[in-house]
DNA sequence: TATCGCTATATTCAAATAGGAATAGCGATA
DNA sequence: TATCGCTATTCCTATTTGAATATAGCGATA
């Protein structure tokens, strides 16, 4: 056994709503502010980054980010109150189910190389 | 809120050791006798089928499929013991989460489009 | 020992995906 | 009103992925 990981998302559609790398997206833009200081922290392409923010905003109801074009320091991006609920829950989600798996997973990864 | 599912992988490294996509590929081999056969049920192509099942017998210490190249109707593949008792932890840790994480996603689809 | 169907693998091509660079636009603030 | 940094979008390229095809090999059994 090496790195064994469950990872969970909730697809919606031929697209993922929310995964690992969403809710990690979610919690750097709250740190930081901005989509643009988001990508550079998870070392991805504000392109990247501003795709899966896109995408999460178009799977929900409301949007999880709010951004400005424009402003001080060239405006910038934040979580709604909506956003903060759903990030919250997909976290509450993966706790959860990482809990109520746990025998099983240790079970698979000693089999694992 | 249209099509919400969870999907939950473990993944290896890089790669995925098992997934919704693999599972159903190990029932349906566990059910035809053949790898092509469980191919064509699934639409998808004998080569990638193959591939599916060549990750997954690298991943784990002992491979879940065991094929024979040769002999009665040219063959075919079965589950080994070993493959048996992985699937069956995956579909447990399957039901188990997606029990214990029933409240999260109902909240969360509820907010999908 | 010839047949048959499946495994195993290489090659090629098309398609989907990811990444990089470039650029326009925006609005608070100095 | 000029500046600045971030958002938003387009375009092009490179890489990855997937499908289709072709072919070799295998061994039970008839």
């Amino acid at each position: 056994m090496t790195t064994p990981a469950l990872k969970i998302r909730i697809s919606f559609g031929s697209q993922v709503a929310m995964g690992p790398g969403k809710a990690d997206l979610l919690e750097a833009i709250d740190a930081f502010g901005s989509i643009s200081a988001a990508a550079k922290q998870m070392k991805m392409s504000y392109r990247r980054a501003w795709e899966l923010v896109d995408v999460m905003n178009k799977c929900f109801a409301e949007p999880l980010v709010h951004s400005s074009p424009g402003g001080a320091h060239g405006g910038g991006a934040h979580l709604t109150e909506f956003g903060r609920t759903i990030l919250k829950s997909y976290r509450d989600l993966i706790v959860k189910s990482q809990l109520a798996a746990q025998a099983e997973l240790t079970k698979i990864s000693a089999a694992l190389k």
